[in-house]
DNA sequence: CAGGTGATTACG
DNA sequence: GTAATCACCTGC
């Protein structure tokens, strides 16, 4: 994925992601209802939708499934391919794998504001190449304090499963 | 390991 | 109104 904010571009390769469901799932920030913070998580798949964690750490998600049916995927981990420069000027410090959904946001320079964008006319655009399903696993979700025991956390194996082109 | 930091929610 | 809860990161 990349994003093009402040005249500058930065490209992740993904290595980690967590799944969020909707109104059924205990963990998401759709199982209650619909505020000014979570709507798009409503919204169309391709949607962005960020948030501001601990008062701190913006974090990304892109929206999947229909429309009206809640459901996202943050974005919680991968290595800088495009833009290390800016990445490493925006944390404050050298950054090659950037694992943790707030880095990530810090990274991709994401706020409030790019929340309710979409990838196909907003700062974040999501590219291949996508890798093969057979370099992820998935594991529990962390981090949270509900539905702990659903699996919907996905890792790729080691990041030299990414296709070599993408890799700094 | 503890603390920072602020929006959002649960309760009256 | 107040209090508790966070899909977290950093430095000790």
């Amino acid at each position: 994925m990349t994003t093009h904010i402040d005249g500058h571009r930065v490209s992740i390769q993904l290595t980690e992601v967590e799944a969020y469901g909707g109104n059924s799932d205990p963990a998401s920030h759709a199982s209650g209802s619909r505020t000014s913070r979570n709507a798009p998580m409503w919204g169309p798949p391709g949607t962005l939708y960020v948030y501001l964690s601990y008062g701190i750490h913006w974090c990304a998600n892109i929206v999947v499934g229909r429309e009206n049916e809640p459901g996202a995927v943050l974005i919680r981990g991968g290595v800088v391919t495009e833009g290390r420069g800016t990445v490493e000027r925006r944390r404050g410090r050298p950054v090659h794998l950037a694992d943790g959904p707030g880095k990530i946001g810090q990274a991709l320079g994401l706020n409030g504001s790019d929340s309710g964008t979409t990838v196909w006319d907003g700062p974040l655009a999501l590219r291949g190449p996508f890798g093969s399903v057979e370099s992820w696993y998935s594991t529990v979700r962390i981090g949270i304090s509900k539905a702990i025991d659903v699996p919907w956390r996905f890792v790729v194996e080691d990041s030299s499963a990414l296709p070599s082109s993408t890799l700094p």
